[in-house]
DNA sequence: TGACATCTATAGGATACAACTATGGATATC
DNA sequence: GATATCCATAGTTGTATCCTATAGATGTCA
């Protein structure tokens, strides 16, 4: 067991699939399947179950979460403990608001852990070197790298008739009240689906909105990751496929900060391969 | 950074001697030196000062060592989390009361992380699987295999005046009153060294000698690593080089508890080259 | 139902890393 | 002056890890 594995293994529990853990760690999705394995073999214990679409922790995985983060973090501790930085570049990132804080907390890490960067994140609609984003919110003159896509999901109180259901329908829906999520790019169309003009409550922020669906008080429409958290939400498919494509928006007019040039050209690199090194290693004509 | 080069750094800074942190990890010199040279790099700081003998922490040795401790036990602790032994051996241990005891316990740590096996520690007299004791106390059955030499140094408290000389010799020492370690095999010697019949005071244990010195009771003569953990106690040379080598001792006419052969072969292994792999490897004739 | 996408596991080959041996230079010890 | 101890460097080798490619299973959609 080394950190590496560590790593892998916090990425597969946050992303619940290798192939997607794979890309967050810029290796290749076999890489992620071999440590996985191995890291169950030592331990003893099976960690993941894996079906059709991605794969599970088992109760042993929770527990080893909890202890795998805490030496992740202190191993990035102490490996900037005498990098006291004379001069920080300050990097400023927007973030819309409907963003799963995990997992883009995670993607951040390699601009964390850097301490000649002091990271300043604001709201999407702020001055910013550049901007996690959905895909529909991209500005004229701005590039987009994909990042993740997510489906939106139907966050129900635990309790509410609806659960039954594994899937649920327009139909279903237009029956019950329903929290609006003003903050979100989708909220009108949500409106639509639901066949409504008005809505149970509006919450401006994922926070809220989501403390009304545990409160009883009405179902919301959420991406996936933002749902995912809660323990106290019980979460169900919708059967029309709504999907938001996440990404970092650059401007295209204004050159890229230096801090960012490496970030950016990882996650350009890692769009349609996994690979950890130069494509093809060079070598003399 | 990764575990291998924290568990490195823990062995040099508890040996003060890259080639005694090497067999202690069974690996060669070299491995240790350049994993503490990138170790050093990646830091950008300094964490050892080389010199003649061995080498001496930094500060930023100090404030480093207190994370990766933390580090290494967390996930010897995470790689036995799920390792609930059904059924464990009892292996006692022996030991004699004037070790050092960081570095018996690190010794030893390969058979404490190992779940199958209940580790009893005991005095160096009583009924044990093996025994950690100064060669001198070898009994007439038993194998020996070398751990370390130490020499025996000279505590002082902190203000005596013969803190002013580097190195001590005999007369030094019989002008001041001493502390007898009577639980210690070379006590006698040492009452002859002073050239004295009477003690200023008598401590069964390490832990009462130590306090007596720092109390400014007088000097004792003690094995150096046990000196070297009190910060409020000075170390100076004696003259006269007294040594003693510890070691395992197995008695010869019981074979070898099985939880003990690994061990032992490592450690015999160790003895003279810290080879990590079989010393040739196997190649067909 | 068949083409396609998605996800995990395995096989085979390339490469980087960390281990080893051997040796050199510096400093103590006898 | 011979010997021992200690750390650093050079060169070699074995292993671990990564990659690509592909198989097998399942789900999606025309």
């Amino acid at each position: 067991m080394d950190i590496r594995e560590l790593r892998y293994f916090a990425a597969v529990y946050r992303e619940r699939n290798l192939t997607a853990a794979a890309r967050t760690c810029f290796v290749s999705q076999p890489s992620i399947s071999t440590a996985i394995t191995n890291l169950e073999a030592e331990l003893g214990t099976k960690l993941f179950i894996r079906h059709k679409k991605g794969v599970a922790p088992t109760a042993s995985a929770e527990q080893f979460h909890a202890l795998a983060c805490r030496i992740i973090d202190e191993t990035d501790a102490a490996r900037s403990l005498f990098r006291k930085p004379s001069t920080r570049t300050n990097l400023t990132l927007g973030l819309m608001r409907t963003l799963d804080v995990p997992r883009t907390i995670a993607l951040l890490k390699p601009l964390t852990v850097r301490s000649d960067i002091a990271l300043r994140l604001v709201g999407h609609d702020e001055r910013a070197d550049a901007r996690i984003i959905s895909k529909s919110m991209l500005g004229d003159d701005e590039h987009f790298v994909p990042l993740w896509s997510e489906r939106y999901v139907a966050a129900l109180p635990p309790s509410h008739p609806l659960t039954l259901k594994d899937r649920l329908r327009a139909a279903d829906l237009a029956e019950y009240p329903m929290i609006d999520r003003c903050h979100c790019e989708q909220s009108q169309f949500f409106g639509r689906l639901a066949q409504r003009r008005q809505s149970a409550a509006i919450a401006q922020s994922e926070d809220w909105a989501m403390a009304l669906v545990a409160a009883g008080i009405g179902i919301a429409i959420v991406p996936e990751g933002v749902a995912k958290g809660h323990p106290d939400i019980a979460i169900r498919e919708i059967e029309v496929k709504v999907k938001r494509e996440v990404g970092l928006a650059c401007r295209a007019s204004v050159p890229l900060v230096d801090a960012l040039k490496d970030f950016v050209g990882k996650l350009q690199g890692r769009a349609k391969s996994g690979r950890h090194y130069p494509s093809k290693p060079f070598r003399p004509a």
